[in-house]
RNA sequence: GGCCCCGUAGCGCAGUUGGUUAGCGCGCCGCCCUGUCACGGCGGAGGCCGCGGGUUCGAGUCCCGUCGGGGUCGCCA
């Protein structure tokens, strides 16, 4: 090694120690005769002292940055020099020389805590900006996360084991990214969007307990927490029901949020997709503030205001929301419009416990009674209604509460909410999906809610009645998040054949779509189910960044551009060729004429 | 794909109802400084105001288009 001692670990026990470091001028305060360097390197940074005669050559021009090493001797600073705000600010290394590794260029952005940069400018030299404490720390604890989760399926004789990114392309939901298959002109790899269906074909293959670090790959426009690779920690296991997983999934959030202080009270509460989705309008729920959702489609089931008489009818409170101005009111529905809503009722509560606001001559005066004490809204609040079906006003209301929140200040943002949804619904009707724009997986009435290969509980009867089938599903949420998800599957290829059934797969389709799943299946398939973790947005939430894009090395930024390689980028004629781009099948060319 | 916000010096930003030479902080360059620690002092360089078009006597500022970034809805286990 070039260093004997890291520069973050010294301390008033090596004074007198004779040290020879190694790492960048983090800073420099050049005093004429003196000069004090910050030489930072990965555990930290100690004042150097350089007097007159170790100024001299290359270590007289030192700049920001600049690589070096340093010999000299650790003395302790005097009472009036120390520095209490770094852990090294008891002591200081005397230069006796010092020797530039390399050299550094000006810099584009500084490399200061203190400093604010654009994200655009660190991405382009991520490295740069990696070489800042708070985003070099947020790669050293993903790296702690990796570590801790594999600690924990290591102590359960969990199989690490890696499977293909050159794979099939298979409808699991999202857009393929596709590669050219130079050897077979006009055939296509997909990176897989997960490792779904190799980790139950290792369950077959009697592996037991499966887990990987595994890259995902989707074609989707992007989101804050969104990237086009991204990493799941994906788990499968045979001979468990949903309770075995849970309980796992519960031991390793423990020990992940444990690296960061704080003990995850077990077993978390569980909550069923049907009742987080009434009382939150949400299947990912943000428990850290209240304001639920209330049912009043009872209370104004005679009601003679047009608005209310629908389906659904769900209020939500802000509190003190009476006194916001007209602007601002009109602004909420600017927001629902933005939703796909028509708009967003309200009633003002009034100090005197009047109701007020444009809604509030429509209804009757028992209407108007018992109103705020049905929602539980005091005076000075304001209640917001949605009315229509009863899934997307949920969801308008769901959407409103966590604005309500946000506007309100209501979240408490040092607190941790941990829960699973259970009992999601196992079909959704493919109308709700296809009318949205989904890819259906079959061309049936019904499509998988969560995917074709998830149990439904009642393995007799679910196909009498599809829209009221429960599945073995279940979410980990966290503060809002579905940090991670997963399902018992189905092993059997009778009740597989049936699902299919009901998605409108025929018996052909299923073959050409996943016949090696379903011939793997007539082997003595074991009963099995897993669950994947979200794990880019379970860094961000470890390390209290508001973007995954915090927790991934060299992330992408909008539209699937890396700023610092540029990528992607034209191909050469010679490529394009080589890869078999263009070829046009036969069969193509049939199709088209 | 829809909507919202942002593009001004290396970085972060200001720039009035359209008006003369486009500013501020940090950084950078030069000189000075023996106890600083986000050191300090003096001096200096650095701008196609994202790009293209239009309105105007005159555009960083107004209009249209376009590109890039961020957010959000659509989409996405």
């Amino acid at each position: 090694m070039i260093r004997s001692h890291d520069a973050g670990t010294l301390r008033a026990e090596h004074v007198d120690t004779e040290v020879t470091l190694a790492g960048w001028v983090a800073r420099r305060r050049d005093h004429g005769g003196v000069a004090f360097l910050d030489l930072r390197d990965a555990s930290g940074a100690v004042q150097v002292v350089a007097r007159d005669e170790v100024l001299t050559g290359a270590a007289h021009d030192l700049r920001n940055e600049y690589c070096v090493t340093v010999r000299g001797t650790v003395v302790a600073r005097d009472e009036h020099n120390r520095n209490a705000n770094i852990s090294t600010g008891d002591v200081e290394v005397v230069a006796s020389s010092i020797e530039v590794l390399s050299a550094a260029a000006a810099l584009p952005f500084q490399i200061d805590e203190h400093v604010d940069v654009g994200e655009e400018a660190r991405l382009k030299y991520r490295y740069l900006d990696l070489r800042r404490p708070a985003p070099g720390a947020a790669l050293r604890l993903r790296s702690k996360v990796n570590q801790a989760a594999r600690a924990v399926l290591a102590e359960h004789d969990f199989v690490e084991i890696e499977t293909p990114t050159l794979t099939r392309s298979t409808p699991e939901g999202a857009r393929d990214f596709l590669v050219p298959a130079r050897l077979r002109p006009g055939s296509w790899y997909a990176l897989p969007q997960s490792p779904q269906l190799f980790k139950q074909l290792l369950m077959v293959a009697g592996m037991e307990r499966y887990y990987q670090i595994a890259r995902c790959y989707r074609d989707e426009d992007f989101r804050a927490d969104r990237q086009p690779e991204f990493t799941q920690l994906d788990i499968e296991m045979s001979f468990v029901d949903q309770d075995d997983v849970i309980a796992l999934g519960e031991q390793i959030a423990a020990a992940l949020w444990k690296l960061i202080g704080y003990d995850v009270p077990l077993p978390m509460p569980r909550m069923t997709y049907a009742e987080a989705m009434a009382r939150y309008g949400s299947d990912k729920p943000d428990l850290r503030m209240g304001q639920e959702l209330v049912e009043c489609t009872e209370y104004f089931a005679d009601t003679s205001f047009r608005v209310f008489q629908a389906p659904y009818v769900g209020a939500v409170v802000m509190p003190g929301g009476a006194s916001q101005p007209r602007k601002q009111l009109d602004a909420w529905q600017e927001w629902a419009k933005q939703r796909g809503a028509k708009g967003l009722a309200y009633v003002l509560v009034t100090e005197d416990g009047e109701l007020g606001g444009p809604v509030a001559k429509n209804l009757s005066d028992t209407e108007k009674a018992g109103l705020a004490a049905h929602v539980g809204a005091q005076p000075g609040d304001c209640v917001f209604f949605a009315a229509g079906p009863v899934k997307s006003s949920r969801a308008l209301l769901g959407a409103a509460r966590l604005e309500i929140g946000r506007r309100c200040g209501l979240i408490d943002e040092s607190a941790w909410s941990f829960l699973w949804v259970v009992d999601a619904p196992l079909f959704e009707p493919a109308g709700d999906a296809v009318a949205s724009g989904d890819v259906a997986v079959g061309a049936g009435a019904w499509t998988a809610v969560h995917h074709a290969f998830t149990s439904p509980q009642d393995t007799e009867s679910f196909d009498a009645d599809p829209g009221n089938a429960l599945a073995w599903a279940y979410d980990m949420v966290c503060n809002g998040n579905e940090i991670g998800g997963g399902s018992i599957r189905i092993h059997r290829d009778d009740v597989q054949r049936r699902v299919f059934s009901v998605m409108g797969l025929g018996e052909a389709e299923a073959q050409e779509k996943f016949g090696f799943l379903l011939e793997a299946f007539t082997f003595g398939a074991p009963p099995h189910g897993g669950i994947a973790f979200g794990w880019d947005r379970i860094c961000a939430l470890l390390s209290g960044s508001d973007s995954i894009r915090e927790v991934i090395a060299f992330p992408k930024s909008g539209g699937g551009y890396d700023p610092l390689t540029a990528a992607p980028a034209p191909i050469s004629a010679g490529q394009r060729k080589e890869a078999g781009v263009d070829v046009v099948s036969a069969k193509d060319l049939a199709s088209e004429a």
